[in-house]
DNA sequence: CGCCCTGTTGGGGA
DNA sequence: ATCCCCAACAGGGC
């Protein structure tokens, strides 16, 4: 479940071990983490390297490398990366990273929709821009800011947060604690919010993602070693995966329906749905 | 055993 | 602008 909180986490993990670590070798098993790009590309970009940094912008994670280059990865549903100093062999293993010394990053993809590239530095903020809107634990997601990226569209609230280009990094579980947090409908449209709710809407985002954050590194554990088990993120979790239980806000069932092809759970008492806004007539600029 | 459904994401086409 | 489908695979229900 990589959305920002638990991308964020790997990238804590990381960063210790990677950070001035030289990429001695590397080795693209699967066409499709490059694709469109050979990867021979990619190895020959990466052999040699020093990583200066590790970073992450919405669910990428991105190594800066030496000589003015970045590996961007995305995990997508099921792509980990582990730090390896035992010689493992995990399944679904996609990429390795050799590190100088003792240490491989190992890249896993179950289903292969994970995805790497290498960008010049002078391009990875156009790259960015994009893919990505404004970072909601950067302290640029104000409620205006909300309001601003909202107005005028018709599109369901949900969808609007499951699209990085508004806010990045929020995924389909997120997207529910926040708007639940928020006491917002999914469906309601995301134009139709008055400044007051996009106030709310942020400390519901933040407040989500930080919740993730503070158990992230439990939940990844868990769901890499065993993928149907509940972990321990999963207990944070108010609404998401809880259809039929009380709303720990109200006591009213939650319910599950599907926004943008996506199981969507929320509670129909206290996340009441907004009308749209009516639309202003032209010239009639004042309002209160 | 096989079929169907679901799922943590994002891109492209309708 | 918005929705649907797809990518590839695991697991559960029937």
């Amino acid at each position: 479940m990589p959305e920002l909180p638990e991308v964020e986490t790997i990238r804590q993990q990381l960063e210790p071990a990677l950070t001035g670590a030289r990429i001695a070798a590397a080795r693209v098993m699967d066409e499709r983490w490059t694709r469109p790009v050979a990867p021979a590309e990619v190895e020959e970009a990466l052999t040699g390297r020093t990583i200066a940094a590790v970073e992450r912008r919405g669910k990428y994670l991105l190594l800066r490398l030496d000589a003015g280059r970045t590996l961007a990865m995305h995990l997508r549903m099921t792509g980990n990366l582990l730090l390896d100093h035992a010689g493992l062999d995990p399944p679904y293993l996609r990429a390795v990273l050799e590190l100088s010394g003792d240490g491989r990053l190992l890249f896993t993809d179950a289903r292969r929709f994970g995805h790497a590239t290498v960008i010049d530095d002078d391009e990875l903020d156009t790259y960015f821009a994009g893919r990505l809107g404004v970072e909601p634990l950067s302290g640029a997601l104000t409620g205006e800011e909300l309001c601003r990226l909202a107005a005028g569209r018709r599109a369901p609230l949900k969808s609007f947060l499951l699209n990085q280009l508004g806010v990045a990094g929020i995924g389909n579980i997120y997207a529910d604690e926040a708007l639940h947090r928020a006491a917002l409908h999914p469906l309601s449209p995301a134009g139709s919010m008055k400044p007051d709710d996009c106030e709310r809407l942020r400390d519901g985002i933040v407040q989500a993602l930080e919740a993730g954050l503070r158990t992230g590194g439990a939940s990844i554990d868990d769901y890499r070693d065993s993928r149907g088990e509940q972990g321990t993120m999963q207990e944070e979790f108010l609404v998401h995966t809880r259809a039929g239980e009380p709303c720990p806000r109200c006591g009213a069932e939650i319910r599950r329906t599907v926004v943008a092809g996506r199981s969507t759970y929320f509670c129909p008492s206290c996340q009441r749905r907004l009308r749209r806004r009516p639309r202003r007539r032209a010239g009639a600029g004042t309002s209160g």
